[in-house]
DNA sequence: ATTCGTTATGCTTTTAAATGAATAACGAAA
DNA sequence: TTTCGTTATTCATTTAAAAGCATAACGAAT
């Protein structure tokens, strides 16, 4: 939303990847599996995100459900009280979506030049 | 959501039009336009969207308000209570949105066969 | 066995958005 | 000048989503 601005028109877009009928994964989604990637626990990307706890532990629970295979794997208890890791199928759901996110993002900027109103 | 729906994964997505930072369009106030445009008010439009008129009214008024130009224009009073139509501005208003949005769905479901998680 | 920071979960509270209801203003046509 | 269905606007209510809070469960390391 702050860069690459001129005047005119510029265009937002999001995408939500379904299975069947349900919601999989969306870019917040993603982006929790980011954090939780290089954070390694639900609570600290949920902090980083400013979101409650109880919500990003509520959507990976989802999308764990909702997914072929688990894309995170938590581990409640041990040492540093344990934590929370990509499985594989996690980490490719993030490489999917950002790679269609940006290929999505430089097409519509292609088709949207000299849009006016 | 309802046509088209086959195995595996599926992608939804929504685009905005913004004026600088502000928006001016989406699908929702799109369809309003097409409702008057069609019913020729704003009432009309509303219910048939099941949405408040109170909340469609406001959409109208933001839209004309942050568009150069009005993309509806509105008539109080009148015979059978005035109505509302649509400018030219309003017209190629709908016509844009949905010639890019039909583009990014093509472009999209290019890009997503054979996607799988 | 104790410790410690995380996961796990229920319950209440906040917040934001949409709705609903009520009423005034409008103005062309009859 | 009366009528009628719309636009215009205020205010209270409902609703849904998110946040906040409190507490249990977990389990590797010490």
């Amino acid at each position: 939303m702050t860069k690459g601005m001129r005047r005119g028109l510029n265009i937002e877009f999001r995408i939500w990847i379904y299975k069947g009928d349900v919601k999989l994964l969306g870019k917040g989604r993603v982006e929790i599996l980011e954090r939780i990637k290089r954070t390694g626990s639900i609570l600290s990307a949920s902090k980083e995100m400013k979101m409650s706890y109880r919500q990003a532990w509520q959507m990976v629970k989802e999308m764990n459900e909702r997914a072929v295979s688990p894309l995170v794997e938590k581990k409640p208890g041990g040492k540093n009280g344990g934590g929370a890791v990509l499985t594989e199928a996690g980490e490719k759901a993030i490489v999917m979506f950002r790679k269609l996110e940006k290929r999505v993002e430089v097409f519509i900027k292609k088709n949207s030049e000299r849009m006016e109103l």
